[in-house]
RNA sequence: GGGCCUAUAGCUCAGUCGGUAGAGCAACGGACUUUUAAUCCGUGGGUCGACGGUUCGAGCCCGUCUGGGCCCA
């Protein structure tokens, strides 16, 4: 509780009309022993339950039935005897108020007028019945106030601009359908993914998020700092390490679904904290990972559009249908490229290569980053439909097994959705020696500047030598996953994403 | 990292050639017992993102910074 308030009149003068003209109601209520923002107010039934109660009631028909009914006021039209309001709670479920002179009397339809503003919430009670033109309504006998607010309403017939949406979530869920129902598709997106994963006998744990090591994938990590460790500790890049020592530990079929966060730039799908999904499956390999992973995809597409055929909120439909088309990494740029390109093919072909496409190389890349770069830029923009690409560098995957054929490639696969990395695959490298010197190789990189590059993690190995048995593992994007079901940008997915504070 | 666009009333946006700041919704006062983006009459509301410059004069031109968006790498 705080004691100390600047005196009222200096934060009044510089407020806005509108937000002054408020704060005046509200005082004006408390003068007249009229509390702004009781503790409770009458309620009987949600606008829903009425809506369905009398789904198809006749046009000016009173049913007999008293009620008590809550919502926020969002439209309002005062006439002299008779007002309407309409009133709408969380769902978007509206409903119709009336307030009839004959009804309430005199004063009490003054201060409906004068008190209730656009954006209050009232509770109001009376008959549920249909109005002259067939709308469905509560004939109020009296109301009440349930919260005052002290701001307007943005104009609700145009759409606020991404900006506002974005820092006032909680504006956009009143006034824009589509935040409402954007907001209620996560949760069933996680529901569906959730049963999937039951349904195949997958456990769900949770892992460290506050680490010693960072590791799992190649991301600069937000470092914090413990105070009673007197140590730094990271926020993780990823759960792969500790999924891995469950396996280890004999959990064979397991899950986390839970925040990473990555130091990196944001932009349309990149979020620095994001929702990521991660399993192991205990004698599977990358390709039984990947079935697992088309049915999560499939099954959440049917729970929320209850077809693996999805409608993006632009009207473009998404088939997710079906077995998925696979193509090889390397097939893929030697296609885009027009000349034969393997994992074998030398560093300095592949500079030539991507020089010749006009991109820029970064002198820092090691070989099978200079592929996977060429390839996002020859083919990253045609995978719209759901596509494997599999088998990818040796040398960019210090956590893959080699493949069981192809030299200098690793069993991995990532999943294209839209022309975006949804998901990725492997089969596991088990083998704790060479482990150690993927590790190794990789803290080499680190010292020499490259800060995604992973730390060598003495307990995640000691568990490796411990036996592992063969592995196929994933990991998706939630928001990621969100935005090819519905074709929105990450940030709409994302109820409260990151916004750099505004400038008072 | 580079380029382009953008910031004006509570919200969404206009603002011509550099010459007293505009609209719709919202607000305030009034009329109205079947409205539903109600209607009608009237009124008020602005540090034009911030700082600097050019100019007799800047929302507008120039520079720097900040926030937001898009494209490229």
């Amino acid at each position: 509780m705080s004691n100390e308030q600047p005196p009222a009149s200096s934060i009044e003068d510089d407020l806005p009309e509108q937000l002054r003209i408020r704060r005046e109601k509200r005082a004006g209520l408390i003068e007249r022993g009229i509390e702004p923002y009781p503790v409770a107010v009458a309620r009987t039934a949600s606008l829903s339950e009425i809506r369905a109660k009398y789904a198809s009631l006749e046009t000016d028909t009173a049913t007999g039935d008293i009620q008590s009914l809550t919502g926020r006021v969002i439209f309002k039209r005062d006439t002299g005897k008779l007002c309407f309001a309409t009133l709408r709670e969380g769902d978007g479920t509206e409903l119709q108020a009336m307030l009839s002179l004959d009804k309430v009397g005199q004063e009490t339809l003054d201060s409906w007028k004068s008190d209730i503003d656009l954006g209050d919430i009232v509770s109001v009670t009376g008959e549920i019945i249909t109005s002259k033109r067939g709308e469905l309504s509560i004939l109020a006998n009296s109301y009440a106030m349930a919260a005052k607010s002290l701001r307007p309403l943005p104009n609700d017939h145009k759409p606020m601009s991404e900006e506002t949406r974005v820092r006032m979530r909680y504006v956009d869920l009143i006034v824009r359908p589509e935040a409402r129902s954007n907001a209620r598709l996560r949760p069933a997106v996680m529901k569906s993914l959730r049963e999937t994963f039951s349904a195949e006998n997958f456990i769900e744990v949770e892992t460290p998020m506050l680490q010693v090591m960072h590791g799992g994938a190649a991301a600069r990590p937000f470092k914090s700092f413990s105070n009673a460790y007197d140590m730094d500790l990271f926020l993780r890049i990823a759960p792969e390490l500790f999924l891995k020592r469950c396996v280890v530990g004999g959990i064979e079929r397991v899950f986390e679904i839970n925040r990473n966060f990555r130091n990196e730039g944001a932009d349309s799908s990149h979020s620095p904290e994001f929702a990521m999904i991660e399993s192991y499956q205990a004698y599977g390999d990358w390709r039984s990972i990947a079935d697992l992973t088309r049915s999560l995809v499939q099954n959440a597409a049917m729970a929320i559009a209850g077809s693996h055929v999805v409608t993006h909120h632009d009207g473009r439909q998404a088939d997710l249908g079906g077995k998925w088309k696979e193509i090889s990494l390397y097939e893929a740029i030697s296609q885009g490229v027009g000349e034969t390109v393997t994992a074998l093919t030398p560093i300095d072909d592949l500079k030539k290569i991507a020089t010749k496409l006009g991109m820029k190389v970064d002198p820092k890349w090691i070989t099978g980053k200079l592929a996977e770069e060429i390839f996002e830029h020859v083919a990253k923009d045609q995978l719209i439909e759901p596509t494997f690409v599999m088998g990818f560098p040796v040398d960019t995957s210090p956590l893959v097994r080699a493949h069981r054929e192809l030299p200098g490639v690793a069993e991995k696969w990532d999943l294209y959705v839209d022309g975006f990395e949804l998901a990725t695959g492997y089969s596991e490298l088990i083998d704790p020696v060479v482990q150690r010197d993927r590790l190794i190789e990789q803290a080499t990189l680190g010292s020499k500047g490259d800060l995604e590059a992973m730390q060598v993690d003495e307990d995640f190995l000691r568990a490796m030598e411990f036996a592992m048995p063969p592995t196929g593992g994933m990991g998706m994007g939630v928001d990621r996953l969100l935005m090819a079901l519905t074709g929105l940008g990450i940030r709409e997915t994302i109820l409260f994403p990151l916004v750099k504070p505004e400038i008072e």
